[in-house]
DNA sequence: GGACGGTGAAACTTCAGGTTGCCTC
DNA sequence: GAAGTTTCACCGTCC
């Protein structure tokens, strides 16, 4: 097969070829920057600019109540009939792109692995620009598994009996090494997800919380069965491990060992100790937290009552320092000053402890406090744009983040209950709220009203409208010039009025 | 002499994704 | 490893 050479671009000249055949193709790319410099790239070339895409590009602008950098960019590729596809995307862009790729207006994506993950999106060519991507390790070539991922994207059952999947390679020494290491290669082996530490300590758990099984016995057979334990073969040293968890959870006092008041002979208390959990325990297996993350909270919690802490930022920085809101930001050169003044500043309310500058957790606490900081900065009605300039977060990851943030501080509350601490709860849930809407606490009583988010809720208080008493005193047209006719019919039959 | 501006080379920085966890009265 | 960004030395110009 030969494509012209048009431009001096392989991958430009494949996707222009695919036009010319009235195809479409996904250009698979190594970064979100990458992603979006080869849609714009490619977009200066397409020449496929019509009505329908105009008003897609249109669209793709009204996803955020204020344009980003990002979001006009995406529209002026669309309207060249080109997207580009991350993570960092608004979920309503995400989906505009998808949908409008499918029904054939939108003719090339330019994405990062996203899209060869969980969508079934297919296109008659794939071209799959990098290979190599950038880990902890440094730059490397990406598993095979995940180029059958890509490559798998290319043919459409529906339409085309062929696909086609396209690699990119910048000399015959690399092209020879695709070939050996892809084409031909063998995909790598899978490894059972149960070896990572945290996955291992909440199954346990869980088994337990849930009676599935009762006895160190059973839990052990269980694990016999998994794949697991297939890999792992050495079965001492499994059960040694397993052993080393159930002390955790239980000095975590997550769960009991066989109670002295059982009746069960010495000799086979031996031979198997029985399991039971505790009411938190059990609470943690049914929020399906990690058991330390739990543990930590716990500590945070009580660290927050008996100080008698109120301040937001304290438990904000207290769920970044858990597992689950891994990966935090990174704390560049050029932001290290910022977090550490932000860290003396913060440093009397926070509720767990700066490491010493030796400690090799020290850099993730640094991180943590970094992706505090910008989900303060959001709470504290900051727009997407400014946050994309300051801490390099689009919207689509935002969401994520808060997201996530969003179940770890209603687990905390979950647990704060358990532990009879009232304040804290209280705490905990105007957090909650001030983090879901990015908003200042001052605007949480207009935000309970349904269709106002922190934008409205901040123009009603700018014009004196406080809270639900302002609303029902003020008149259907003051509201109607605030927040448009639909809407402000809607708040006023919320606070009871009827009209 | 000195302030300013343009230029290019060198140094430096950054880099994918995200399943389900919960509860909404 | 590669692309984008910042820094910095250097030179020329104008006052």
């Amino acid at each position: 097969m030969q494509i012209p050479e048009v431009t001096p671009d392989a991958t430009l000249n494949i996707c222009l070829d695919t036009l010319k055949k009235g195809k479409q193709a996904l250009v698979f790319v190594n970064t979100k920057r990458g992603a979006e410099k080869a849609a714009e790239d490619i977009s200066k070339k397409t020449k496929l600019a019509n009505a329908a895409l105009t008003q897609l590009a249109e669209e793709s602008l009204k996803a955020l109540s204020k344009p980003t950098v990002q979001c006009e960019r995406l529209a002026r590729c669309l309207k060249e009939g080109v997207a580009f596809h991350h993570a960092g995307l608004h979920a309503k862009q995400k989906e505009l792109i998808e949908t409008n790729f499918r029904n054939g207006t939108v003719k090339i994506i330019a994405c990062t692995p996203t899209l060869a993950m969980g969508l079934d999106l297919p296109a008659y060519r794939c071209v799959i620009r990098d290979l190599k991507r950038y880990s902890q390790r440094g730059m490397g070539f990406i598993p095979v598994l995940e180029y059958l991922q890509m490559a798998g994207r290319a043919g459409r059952p529906k339409f085309d009996n062929v696909g086609e999947a396209i690699c990119i390679a910048n000399s015959e020494h690399e092209k020879e090494d695709i070939q050996v290491r892809y084409i031909h290669g063998d995909p790598e082996d899978i490894y059972s997800k149960l070896a990572v530490e945290p996955v291992l300590r909440t199954y346990i758990l869980s088994l337990i919380a849930s009676n599935f099984v009762r006895t160190r016995k059973e839990l052990m057979a269980f694990f016999g069965k998994t794949f697991w334990a297939h890999q792992f073969k050495d079965l001492d040293k499994l059960e040694h491990i397993i052993d080393k968890m159930l002390e955790l959870l239980e000095t975590w006092e997550f769960i009991l060992p066989s109670g002295k008041d059982d009746f069960v002979s010495a000799s086979e208390l031996a031979k198997d100790v029985q399991h039971r959990p505790t009411v938190i325990g059990k609470r943690v297996a049914e929020l399906y937290l990690d058991p330390l993350t739990a543990h930590e909270l716990i500590t945070a919690i009580r660290k927050a009552n008996a100080t008698k802490t109120t301040n937001v930022v304290a438990f904000l920085h207290a769920i970044c320092t858990t597992l689950e809101m891994r990966p935090l930001l990174n704390v560049g050169t050029k932001d290290y000053d910022a977090v550490q003044r932000t860290l003396v500043e913060w440093d009397k309310q926070l509720l767990v402890n700066e490491p010493t500058a030796f400690d090799p957790e020290y850099d993730e606490y640094l991180n943590a406090t970094k992706t505090a900081m910008m989900l303060h900065a959001w709470m504290e009605e900051t727009d997407e744009q400014t946050l994309l300039d300051a801490f390099n977060v689009r919207p689509g990851e935002l969401h994520v983040k808060t997201d996530n943030a969003d179940w770890l501080l209603y687990s905390m509350m979950e647990l704060a209950n358990l532990l009879n601490c009232n304040d804290v709860i209280k705490s905990i849930n105007k957090t909650r709220v001030r983090l879901r809407y990015g908003a200042r606490e001052e605007l949480i009583p207009l935000l309970k009203l349904e269709g106002i988010g922190r934008i409205r809720a901040r123009s009603m208080f700018k014009a004196g409208i406080k809270d639900l008493g302002d609303v029902r005193k003020a008149t259907l047209e003051q509201l109607t010039v605030l927040l448009g006719k639909a809407v402000a019919l809607s708040v006023k039959k919320q606070t009871g009025e009827h009209h």
